[in-house]
Order: C-alpha cells, then sequence, then structure tokens
DNA sequence: GGACTGACCAACC
DNA sequence: AGGTTGGCCAGTC
C-alpha cells in the first residue's frame, strides 16, 4: 500500500526519544527519500492521536501543525525539551541524531 | 491524464 | 534578515 510510507513514519516518530526531535527531511531520508520530506508532511497530517508528532520539526526547528502548533510547543515543554527565545526547538542541543533506519524489519 | 495543492527544504535574490 | 522560486513526491480535483 503507498501508505506503507506513512506507516513507517510513523513508526520512526514512535522511535524518537523523549527530549530530541527530528527534522521532517531527516525522517524522510531516513526512509530512503530525501527529498521525500513533503511525504512525511503529508503522512504528519493524518496524524493518529497516539503519534507524539510535535516531536518532529522543520529544518529550522520551527513547529508546524496549523492551529495546534502551539498546542505542540506546550508539548515538547512537556518534553523537556528546551526551546529558543524566537519560539523555535533548539535543533542543536535536541536534534534525535539516532540511528538510520535502513529496513531492518525486526518483525521477530 | 493534466494541473493544483501541500503539517517541506534549500537555493536564490 | 526576509521573501520568493523551484523542486521533490504523493494526493486530490
Amino acid at each position: 500500500m503507498s501508505n506503507n510510507f506513512a506507516k513507517n513514519v510513523y513508526d520512526i516518530v514512535a522511535r524518537i526519544p523523549k527530549g530530541n526531535v527530528a527534522t521532517y527531511g531527516q525522517i524522510a531520508q531516513m526512509l530512503g527519500k530525501p527529498r521525500g520530506a513533503r511525504e512525511v508532511g503529508w503522512a504528519m497530517r493524518n496524524c493518529p492521536e497516539d503519534l507524539p508528532w510535535q516531536r518532529v520539526v522543520m529544518a529550522d526547528g520551527a513547529v508546524t501543525g496549523g492551529a495546534y502548533s502551539e498546542i505542540r510547543k506546550a508539548l515538547l515543554e512537556e518534553e523537556n525539551i528546551p526551546f529558543q527565545a524566537n519560539g523555535k526547538v533548539d535543533l542543536k542541543t535536541c536534534q534525535w541524531l539516532g540511528y538510520l533506519i535502513e529496513e531492518t524489519t525486526d518483525v521477530s
């Protein structure tokens, strides 16, 4: 299914450690699509309620989410994620430098 | 099947 | 420092 990509996105977002954030482009790159950031955005648009997608921010550390962007930022503060004075996430401190998911398929 | 849109990104003025 | 344009990829009209 085409939304398998979105499923992968959800899986990665769910793996983002608390206190860290990832950018759309970074996640897209993990999925093998360095230019597929918009795909990630589309997937986030279908954001399941159990998905902490607030940890997913723009390349600048800006939080998107239409009317909910302010709510996401509040959630990030709950996650102990430091914000800059400009209202963005401090990527140089919080950007998730985790492993790249290379079709590990550890489905057991 | 073609064109527009978009929870993006980077380059260019 | 900030706005605009192009580009990528998928979804929708």
